[in-house]
RNA sequence: UCCAGAGUAGCUCAGCUGGUCAGAGCACCUGACUGUUAAUCAGGGGGUCCUGGGUUCAAAUCCCAGCUCUGGAGCCA
């Protein structure tokens, strides 16, 4: 990834690895961390890297004093080091470029740094993830996430988006009680942390048109899978005047831009993390759509069953229309596409209260999903929103919630109402697909699991 | 929450039909080497075999309980 803008500090001027070429045949200083160190008598090779990159230097015994080669021996990994040399062009250098050392000042000698080149156990390294962020191929990841990141920023600020951020601490559910974070609120009772920012989107995009809120939502599920974390970060737009087709649109339009951009930008971190680049680049519009009873005459055709557990016994049986898919069934069907599928018009059983019901069949809701290949999974949930005062009224009665909580979400369909829609996306999943992470808790600086809040 | 599985050196693991079973590689320390990048070679130090009970002449090994962790399911982004 390139910077964009360079700052020039006032006090100081830095040299960073990212910028080596701009540095050929001049001498620098480099202010970093020994990422590896080998040595071989008379030379020492150090890896050095400063956050933008890594660079091997070279410290031979006959180019240095004896003072400063003692001290390139001594060096360990993850001391802290500035290094003074000159940038050379080096053809069998991985970037492309070396630095002949001409003098090292050891800022921190580290014993006993506990990652080391060698394999290391899941367990081990989520112990350590404060020090684990460091290594070559999480840097990559999280830098793929930054990217992700301000590619979601800039589609919406360039196309007319206001960013209105939802409260964290609300009194009321979205979406069913049982999977939420409860805390005391001083004397006002219980507060929950948000599951979604929606319902407070909806409330702004009535205000400003099309908005779209970005941050941390929590789920006190109990799900312990490659594809769960109990916080994570999801970018909400909601659109006042859009249709679930215009709703499908804008979602594609958006990751077709995410992926365009991180391929513009992370080249060299997509290698790092040996990702097919030639999958990515196939991810254009339009995708793959269709609805959820073409997709459950997909699965029966296709003999993929529904597979019960009755008395401890797993039982097959074909796919029966109004079952939400499983892991299975989406693994299924996304096996014959090579870019993001999205499903539509699912059964108003199985999905959120709030999404409006199919005019033309009132047993369906204009909802949907986007499933990503290559195993990417579910990354954005979204529908048209009911706007009926009436239906809506009727749907939070049916689900036993709180009256008094949803009033003044209720005065949306009260004053001015109009269609709307909008939807979710899952930063970490978006990641995890992007980069081809094997797990979503490499793709967030600080995970946090049902079994794991350390560090 | 449910179903599986795992805890032995700093790390990754072998040993597990009970009896030379306290082991290997890496890391670390000492030395050799001008092209290494998981360097190589020689030498060295390093242990509550997760915890607590039980069976036995004898337990890292078998049994029970607990703790911690991992994978998967459902739910979801």
């Amino acid at each position: 990834m390139q910077t964009e803008t360079t700052i020039i500090s006032r006090y100081k001027t830095y040299h960073y690895i990212e910028n080596l070429s701009q540095y050929v045949g001049q001498e620098i200083v480099l202010r970093g961390w020994v990422y590896h160190k080998t040595g071989k008598g008379k030379l020492q090779f150090i890896q050095l890297r400063d956050g933008t990159g890594i660079v091997q230097c070279v410290v031979f015994r006959g180019n240095v004093s004896e003072e400063v080669f003692e001290k390139a021996k001594e060096l360990t990994q993850e001391s802290s080091v500035i290094i003074k040399g000159t940038v050379r062009e080096e053809a069998r250098a991985p970037s492309g470029y070396e630095v002949d050392v001409l003098d090292i000042q050891i800022i921190q000698l580290t014993k006993d740094y506990p990652i080391t080149p060698k394999e290391h156990g899941d367990t081990f390294l989520l112990e350590h993830r404060h020090l684990w962020l460091r290594s070559s191929r999480q840097h990559a990841i999280m830098r793929v996430r930054a990217a992700v990141v301000k590619a979601i920023r800039d589609f919406f600020d360039g196309n007319g988006f206001k960013l209105m951020d939802s409260p964290i601490l609300t009194p009321n559910a979205c979406e069913g009680t049982t999977t939420l974070f409860e805390t005391q609120y001083f004397d006002l009772g219980k507060a929950y942390l948000s599951q979604s920012g929606q319902l407070y989107a909806e409330a702004s995009a009535m205000a400003l048109g099309k908005v779209y809120t970005f941050g941390p939502v929590f789920r006190a599920e109990l799900s312990k899978t490659r594809k769960h974390l109990t916080e994570f970060w999801m970018v909400e737009p909601e659109m006042a005047f859009f249709d679930l087709e215009d709703d499908m649109d804008l979602a594609e339009d958006l990751v077709e831009y995410i992926v365009h951009y991180v391929l513009k930008t992370c080249r060299r971190e997509l290698e790092t993390l040996e990702r097919d680049i030639t999958q990515l680049e196939k991810v254009k519009r339009p995708f793959y759509r269709m609805t959820y009873t073409e997709a459950v005459e997909w699965l029966n055709k296709h003999n993929v069953p529904l597979i019960r557990k009755l008395d401890g016994k797993e039982v097959e049986e074909p796919f029966p229309w109004g079952e939400d898919f499983g892991a299975v069934q989406e693994e299924a069907l996304m096996e014959q596409f090579d870019k993001p599928c999205i499903i539509h018009h699912y059964p108003a059983k199985v999905k959120a209260f709030y999404m409006k019901r199919d005019p033309e069949n009132p047993e369906l809701v204009l909802a949907m999903d986007m499933l990503a290949p290559e195993r990417g999974g579910e990354i954005i949930g979204g529908s048209q929103r009911e706007d009926n005062y009436d239906l809506l009224l009727e749907r939070i009665k049916e689900e036993n919630l709180p009256l008094d909580a949803f009033q003044w979400y209720l005065d949306l369909r009260k004053f001015g109402s109009v269609p709307h829609s909008g939807f979710g996306l899952g930063i970490e999943r978006t990641v995890k697909w992007i980069t081809g992470a094997k797990h979503i808790r490499e793709v967030i600086p600080f995970p946090r699991m049902i079994y794991r809040i350390f560090p």
